[in-house]
DNA sequence: AAACTCAGAGAACGGTTGTTTACTGGATGA
DNA sequence: TCATCCAGTAAACAACCGTTCTCTGAGTTT
């Protein structure tokens, strides 16, 4: 019974405090922001030594990194779905907008951390995020390189677009949490965003399919 | 002499320290983020005691809005130049883009604590900020809604063409800031980040121009 | 010239911070 | 079974924090 355990009791304890930790820092993040949260704020959250921090991160920046891939994982998995789908430009749009909705129902915590931190005073949270939106949006220019809109488009003029794209996911994101705090989340004003962010993306993608019109 | 002074002595010398605590602390918040910046942080910096900050501020979240408050006057000013003047819709975007480079070449720390903050863990800098940035698109909208382009587009339209345009430009200025630091301002990045926001500048207009034709 | 105002100084307060050092005791592997 | 490992503990550290109270001295008003 002991030798097909996978892990042992004793790394599983281990990660079970390490996601305790993040779980705990997390809660504090959504009243302040990386650099204002004091690890001893942490453990004791947990119910935890501040020592005990150390056996995990470095210090709170690190625990930044890790809660920037734990943010992100879910939405990167989520979103490349979407886009693998075949469907008509506004059920594209609908949909993106309906799977950014659930997304911030579910993981407010989530989106209000990679928003806040995106620019936040962590430099290497702010690179972490970075390079994790960059990721992305290399995976949604490859998804728009294979549409039938992008032919003769340059590998350029692709990324831009797909950096217009995420940017407006975020965004939007963004703005949906703006309102569920203050409103609930079945307010007018939060159909309101929803209904912008289908026009935005509209318009993006109206754009998208005359830019060659209009390219001289 | 006495009687025609605009301000006397002392109010000067009162709003020539409540300056100075302003940009010390601008200063600080480069490197961090204003709710983990320290009120005595921001007095030795000056050269002042700490419980001389209590004279200007009732606390680091007022100055806070007070910085949103002197961030965002002059883009305001600079922008609505650029809104006011008469133009075809591909020099109006290259202008646009100019006065955005210059502003983050000459406001560079102004500039990160918009960005910085617009999501930050202080509350009422946050509203501040949105409440500035409403204002922005509000003003934007209306410059959009004269152009003959706009007819036919109903004034919520305009709308969310003018919170995607400043939610870009936004966007862009942070964008120049990345680059700006760790690279020169004369970097070949620092240009790619100018051609792209043009590009995404003008499928924005495109979309804008084709919009009805589009809308079914 | 005298009375008043008020920006800033100075000292002290209780509390919190990150980090170090030495330790314990249960899971682990020989 | 016994030696080893190591996640978490406990105590102490100097350094900082925001805020309060009292005081001063130069600018202002009468």
């Amino acid at each position: 019974m002991s030798h097909s355990e996978t892990v042992g009791v004793r790394q599983a304890q281990k990660q079970r405090t390490r996601q305790a930790l993040l779980d705990a820092a997390l809660g504090l993040l959504e009243e302040q922001s990386l650099s204002s949260m004091g690890l001893r704020e942490v453990t004791r959250a947990v119910g935890v030594a501040p020592t005990a921090f150390y056996r995990h991160f470095r210090d709170l920046g690190e625990l930044g990194v890790a809660l920037v891939q734990e943010s992100l994982a879910s939405l990167h998995a989520t979103v490349r779905a979407v886009l693998a789908e075949q469907a008509g430009a506004e059920e594209r749009i609908d949909h993106t907008v309906a799977v950014v909705e659930r997304y911030v129902r579910e993981h407010p915590a989530h989106v209000r951390f990679i928003a806040r931190e995106r620019h936040g005073g962590v430099r290497a949270v702010r690179q972490a995020i970075a390079g994790e939106l960059d990721r992305f949006a290399t995976e949604v220019a490859a998804a728009l390189k294979v549409q039938p809109v992008s032919v003769g488009w340059s590998d350029e003029d692709v990324r831009m677009l797909a950096e217009l794209y995420v940017d407006r996911l975020v965004m939007t994101a963004s703005a949906f949490l703006d309102v569920s705090d203050g409103e609930g989340e079945d307010s007018e004003r939060w159909r309101a965003v929803a209904r912008t962010a289908r026009r935005q993306l509209r318009l993006i993608s109206v754009g998208r399919r005359h830019w060659h019109d209009a390219v001289s």
